[in-house]
RNA sequence: GGCUCCUUAGCUCAACUGAAUAGAGCAUCUGACUACGGAUCAGAAGGUUGCAGGUUUGAAUCCUGCAGGAGUCACCA
């Protein structure tokens, strides 16, 4: 006998035919609602009756009791039933979880769907850097929940491509190169010393510290700070570069090419210790004109209109919102204006079923518009757009403000995080097998296990504290305390060899709690992912993971695997580790994680 | 001020579409090692789920009001 169904299918199924049968209900199979028995409780899964006794006219023990004894008849793998006020909980056979255990839990891909490459695929646009200034902590957020994302909807089946946006033009950009036109004495990455991305941030700063200087300076002479902002010579001039720019002015864009270099040298090194990739990056350079394209679109259909200034404008008033600009007098585009044209440019290149954006809330009002004047502009693919809209980072001493300088530099926590790895490892790590090269890679990913784990545990929507104290823990629910449950299981696993697999034919004994306990956990892996992908969030994966490996730890602490002397029931629990390990391994590597053999 | 979101143990976080006694980790305290890897496990203590009403057989979850916090309302991105 093979296994075709998930029980929580059959028992839907058999619920919904008793219900019918029993007190005329019709309730599909899909809208039965079971529950995890809770542990207190005897049995695997519960069906709570309320919603029905109205209907069914009788007391909720006695709805229980009837719907309990018909599953029970009608399912060999129910194995009995209690009741307890409204709380039907069905008792799921040993042989049950055996058999599951030895058809799909050992499989290794178990848990993950098979990617329809030919299907059209979901864009996960994620990071969508500024080249003014280096990563820090926030685009840290980002680029790792774009990434979980995209590994968490290919693991639901999607076929996904990561996309990054580059954001290599606009006034910010021009501030930086003006700057180290004024300030910089010609220095380089090679003359510093210095990280591209870090050697042009400084110059960003570098304006701002001058800029300020000279709205002061006006405003002490007698200038209103308005006017000051505006006309400071430095801000003039940089809005003079920009315009330059979009002229295609030969000079500034060969300085832009060089600093934009820079930039990019040092985000690549980012990304690679970060682990993270894009299957196409897009430039709002190559991209802004068709932006531009579509206003221009817009006006002539009517759904945009020219101020007097020359400014061109959307009129959302209708949709309960403001009127938003599009072109600025000059002709200049702003940020919407490029995103209207990166949407079309994508939607085109993909033909995509959906168009996802990992970026953060604050710019949910920016969606809601975008969205709209898509709309507008007659797209029909407009409601395929989707926000995946999260939270702030915070630290414990507030927000992050460069101003203040309490700004988390992605390179430096890497750092930081590799070198408190290495202490932990000196201290506690089992690796003296490993060559300095193993043990190098080792310590990078128990950084960035932690530093993954900390981040992507949190639901993404929700505002976190990055506690850097915190987030660089080995113990509790942390990333190291997984990564250590996978290389102890691999341990055993390598020792106990190659034991012939297990047969459910002939076993002659039943499961223990804390083995029922893990088979439970192993079980709910595939709709674990259904749900989390449905959800758009890498966080109940991460919980995930947690869970089992906490259900591991607890069977494994007082159960016997490579010294039981029951052939069998050994090899059942050296294959229950084996599909411990690889549920462990595939559900970390839907968060970014490696997890070591050793460590 | 308008709009949006948030408030769960001392701290950081869970609780899928409303269901049994709201769960973990950290910190605190107590136990378990000549170990199939103790970076572990077992246990104790810790809660009026911001406050006040309402809907429901049943509310952390849904509705209303209030308080506190965040974001946004740019010719920045």
């Amino acid at each position: 006998m093979t296994m075709t169904s998930n029980i929580n299918d059959s028992l839907a199924g058999a619920i919904s035919l008793a219900l019918k049968e029993l007190y005329g209900i019709e309730q599909q199979p899909a809208d039965v609602v079971l529950q995890e028995t809770r542990r207190d409780f005897k049995g695997d899964s519960t069906l709570v009756v309320f919603p029905y006794v109205k209907q069914a006219r009788k007391s909720p023990e006695a709805v229980a009791a009837e719907i309990g004894e018909a599953v029970k008849k009608a399912l060999p793998e129910v194995s009995g039933y209690n009741v307890i006020k409204g709380f039907l909980n069905f008792e799921i056979a040993d042989n049950y979880w055996l058999q599951f255990l030895a058809e799909k839990a050992s499989d290794p891909l178990f848990g993950l769907a098979a990617v329809d490459a030919k299907a059209a695929p979901v864009v996960v646009e994620y990071s969508s850097p500024n080249t003014n200034k280096p990563l820090h902590l926030g685009h840290i957020r980002n680029n790792l929940l774009g990434w979980s994302v995209s590994q968490l909807l290919a693991a639901a089946g999607a076929n996904v491509k990561k996309v990054n946006l580059v954001n290599d033009r606009g006034i910010h950009i021009c501030k930086s190169m003006l700057a180290w036109l004024r300030y910089g004495n010609g220095e380089t990455p090679e003359s510093s010393g210095m990280k591209g991305d870090h050697l042009v941030g400084k110059y960003y700063v570098e304006f701002d510290k001058h800029y300020k200087d000279e709205v002061k300076q006006l405003m002490e002479s007698g200038v209103e700070e308005e006017q000051a902002k505006r006309e400071a010579p430095l801000m003039v001039e940089a809005q003079q570069m920009l315009k330059r720019w979009e002229e295609g002015d030969k000079e500034v864009r060969a300085l832009w090419e060089k600093m934009n270099g820079w930039v990019y040298a040092g985000f690549d090194e980012t990304y690679n210790r970060l682990g993270v990739g894009f299957d196409k990056v897009y430039y709002e350079s190559q991209t802004y004109l068709l932006g531009k394209e579509l206003v221009q679109k817009g006006l002539d259909m009517g759904v945009l209109f020219r101020k007097e200034d020359g400014s061109v404008w959307c009129d959302l008033t209708g949709d309960g919102l403001d009127q938003k600009l599009l072109l600025r007098k000059d002709g200049t585009s702003v940020y919407m204006t490029q995103d209207l044209g990166t949407a079309l440019l994508r939607h085109n290149d993909f033909g995509a079923e959906r168009l996802i954006y990992v970026v953060g809330n604050e710019q949910d009002y920016h969606f809601k518009v975008l969205k709209l004047i898509l709309g507008k502009l007659g797209f029909s693919w407009a409601d395929k757009v989707y926000h995946l809209s999260y939270g702030m980072v915070e630290l414990p001493n507030g927000k992050m403000k460069s101003r203040e300088g309490t700004v988390v530099d992605a390179d430096d926590l890497i750092d930081e995080m590799e070198k408190t790895a290495e202490e932990m490892s000196r201290e506690h790590g089992k690796n003296d097998e490993l060559c300095e090269e193993e043990r190098k890679h080792l310590y990078h990913i128990l950084a960035l296990g932690a530093l993954k784990y900390f981040i992507l545990k949190v639901d993404p929507t929700k505002n976190m504290l990055f506690n850097p104290a915190e987030s660089i823990d080995f113990n509790g629910n942390t990333g190291p305390f997984i990564q250590y449950t996978h290389a102890r299981i691999r341990s055993i696993v390598r020792k106990a060899g190659d034991l012939s697999e297990f047969s459910t034919l002939n076993s002659q004994f039943s499961i223990g709690e804390k083995e029922r306990g893990v088979l439970k956990v192993l079980h709910s892996l595939p709709d674990t992912i259904t749900a989390a992908a449905n959800a758009y969030s890498p966080a109940m994966v991460a919980n995930y993971a947690y869970d089992l490996a906490k259900a591991f730890n607890s069977f494994y602490q007082d159960t016997p695997i490579l010294r039981e002397e029951n052939a069998q029931l050994k090899a059942m629990r050296v294959s229950l580790c084996a599909a411990v390990a690889g549920a462990l391994k595939n559900t970390m590597n839907i968060l970014g994680i490696e997890v070591p053999e050793r460590m």
